[in-house]
DNA sequence: CAGGGTGCTTGCGCTGCATCAAGGGGCCAC
DNA sequence: GTGGCCCCTTGATGCAGCGCAAGCACCCTG
């Protein structure tokens, strides 16, 4: 069991000697759909490794609106910046579906990381990751359509065999592409309509990825 | 002259060690507006700091488009997580306004960051808060509408005094803020008419900025 | 098995923003 | 000064996506 969380991409980077001292701080936990992992209002105490399920992370817009920042998958992380910034921050994190994870202490992380360099460089490298996530996001949402925005995260979630898992509810995934639970439902069932995927509730069938991604650009419905 | 440069936050963040080799291996060199800085083809070898004047940093979508992730600013830092990754990034930059900046090898960064702790922590903050400004601008985008965004990036942009300048092409802040340069335009010129700012070619003079945070959600125009 | 609730879908009208296409105004070269 | 160019503006039109509101399917509870 323990090993197997070892073999988690981020403690895997960050050396033996650091994700055992990690372990040994860290608490295990169970979140079902829905779960409020962390508030926006609190200070973050902690660090996040999502080991199965899904979990979103959201953040206070300036007018207090909640937006939808990212969709965290199995073997993720989240939350490191503001650990590693400290502070108040408008961010939350929510459970999508019946998720297992674990919690290390911000203190633990930050008591590691000052004697332990290659714990330093898996994190920066895992930051920059986090921000070419972001940034990949931001052009996508500044210049294509919802629509394709769909398609995109459809061929990006396709696992071998062209079964795509939502486990998340639609209104989750819709903030997550910037766009109304309403749009999603009818750009999805238009990509059915033009024998794109096949919607069976959560699942959807993709019978021919390539023709996913380039036939989302011209049919706009 | 080097004195000041090594007061630039980032230098100061990671210490005067790190600062003086960094300093070192870096070379100062000037941009005219307009001049390309960093291809998006070429893999990223070195990392930049801007003096003055002003950089747009931009990233090809998947679709080939090219779309302007944010606009650098004095005393910033850019390319950090291309350089920290490796291997080849769609990013460009260029100069929309007349500039100073130092080139600082990808090599000597990392010939630096491996022995210097501080120079690794600074890193890492420096990336956190890069990571939260586009988390910011990302929940922005999903979020609110256009003229809303114009006042955002306009309050902060507010110099004491209320002045406001904008040295760079319409074009380029209208990418930014995901836009065209025509909605960009109705959208500043209805600010004026609403008595919210005064246009004055480059510069703009902002005479109540709580108006205008507050008055842009309303007026839709 | 009935009841209620939640979450997904569908229809319709409307608004914001993009798109296409001219029209000005300022800046630089000469 | 003056011509040319680039950038910004302004107008007209179309469409993508939102808001609202009703209908429907599923799930959990009792």
């Amino acid at each position: 069991m323990l090993e197997m969380i070892a073999a988690h991409p981020f403690l895997s980077a960050a050396g033996p000697a650091a994700a055992s001292a990690l372990l040994a701080a860290a608490q295990l936990f169970s979140a079902p759909r829905r779960t409020v992992i962390f508030t926006p209002e609190a200070a973050p105490e902690a660090l996040y490794l999502l080991l199965e399920g899904s979990v979103g992370l959201s953040m206070r817009g300036a007018d207090g609106t909640r937006g939808l920042l990212e969709i965290i998958g199995p073997d993720e992380c989240f939350l490191m910046p503001a650990v590693i910034l400290g502070g108040t921050w408008p961010f939350g994190a929510e459970a999508l579906a019946p998720s297992r994870l674990l919690r290390i202490p911000a203190e633990a992380f930050h008591a590691i990381i000052v004697q332990d360099s290659r714990l330093a460089e898996a994190s920066l490298t895992h930051i920059a990751r986090q921000w070419q996530g972001l940034a990949e996001q931001l052009v996508e949402m500044k210049l294509t359509k919802a629509s394709e925005r769909v398609a995109h995260f459809l061929t990006g979630r396709l696992m071998p065999g062209g079964r795509v898992a939502m486990p998340e509810p639609r209104a989750a995934i819709a903030a997550r592409l910037g766009m109304t639970p309403e749009s999603l439902s009818r750009v999805m069932h238009g990509l059915e309509a033009a024998g794109l995927v096949r919607l069976q509730g959560r699942r959807v069938d993709v019978p021919d990825a390539k023709a996913l991604s380039q036939g989302a650009r011209a049919s706009g419905h």
